[in-house]
DNA sequence: GACATGAAATACCGATCGGTATATATTCGT
DNA sequence: ACGAATATATACCGATCGGTATTTCATGTC
């Protein structure tokens, strides 16, 4: 396992894009070196297994998801607008998104049912995580008085990412984003009408 | 192209489950031999190619679904009542879907994308059929003022769609029901508060 | 009971799969 | 500038892939 970091990262940002459109069965290891530009050995001498590299590839695309969304979130200061920034961020980047193969979570957890349990574990994680970032902006809101004490924190998140990754799927497979629309126009009223005091 | 009926119904009923739980790259034909228990050349004898079995599958996973919802909704008579028998059903059967590897809509659609454009044509009918009798049934109950008019039923349908698929794809992966079920809960909640008159 | 018909089983195809042993560049310390 | 170490490329491995040509078997007819 030598490599430097470097070339290590160069892998999997290339590789990341051809998992999350074509999976991890859908995707061989001749493919991966075209996209690459490097040689099946070199592309080894980096990795143990294409496990490896699908796994460093799924947290690269989290990653990156993450990254825009947290941007987007901070630039709000007010629990609500938190989360309808929240969930305009995933209208504004559908097209990045559908080009790029859809919703990586999404993608994993379909991939890794039955078959990946690391993967799985790892697509679990990443759920959690997402979970907590939206509960913690409600239970923040109900902190500082923001959102209404009765609003359940929990319950609003499994919506909410239901809400985002069904109208993620129902988009990129119609090819109509009014689905994704629809739905963030749902999180929207809601946050209006029943979390904003 | 020989073949009985009776010996390709076998075959697909058999198929289905596994296309449903490994997906289109993850099921082999070898995989497809043992669960079948014919050979290749016996398959092949009823079959073009491997892409018509799971296209069969497909259609037939949908159907099997599609039977027993309709079993469900059938049995209420208010539009308010059908909505809720509609999304109960998932929570009832979310042991049996979950077993036989998930939701064969949004399976197919993670599957299908970015490289089975004649599968993912399928799916997005069968989201449309899926759309369209939640919407159906809204329209119907805005007729016979059993919903209010000002409800718009596609908006509707695709919350719920998304909230059951979003739902189903989380407590599958985490192996909790908890957020299905949170799921449903908003949904009958929604019925209650904004649909019924 | 010989024979035609059609379905299922056997045996096999070239291609590609993930992975590796070895050879060749390249980099770097001295 | 040279040798050691490390990174990449080449060439190859057995296994399995989807698919097919051929053989065997079952069935019903006369």
């Amino acid at each position: 396992m030598g490599g430097t970091e470097k070339t290590r990262q160069y892998i999997i940002e290339k590789a990341a894009p051809i998992f999350n459109m074509y999976g991890y069965e859908g995707t061989s290891m001749s493919q991966l070196t075209q996209a690459i530009k490097m040689t099946k050995g070199a592309i080894y001498g980096n990795f143990r297994d294409k496990d490896e590299i699908a796994m460093a590839a799924f947290d690269y695309n989290v990653e990156r998801i993450s990254k825009l969304i947290r941007h987007a979130v901070h630039s709000k200061e007010d629990a609500c607008d938190r989360l309808v920034a929240f969930a305009n961020f995933y209208l504004d980047a559908f097209p990045e998104i559908s080009g790029q193969g859809g919703c990586p979570i999404l993608n994993a957890a379909v991939d890794s049912d039955n078959a990946r349990p690391l993967l799985k574990e790892k697509v679990s994680k990443a759920i959690g995580c997402w979970m907590k970032s939206i509960s913690g902006i409600v239970y923040n809101g109900i902190k500082s008085k923001q959102i209404h004490p009765n609003v359940k924190p929990e319950q609003f998140a499994s919506v909410f990412v239901s809400l985002i990754e069904g109208g993620l799927m129902l988009s990129k497979v119609t090819g109509n984003t009014i689905h994704l629309s629809r739905n963030i126009d749902h999180i929207i009223h809601l946050v209006n009408t029943e979390l904003r005091v």
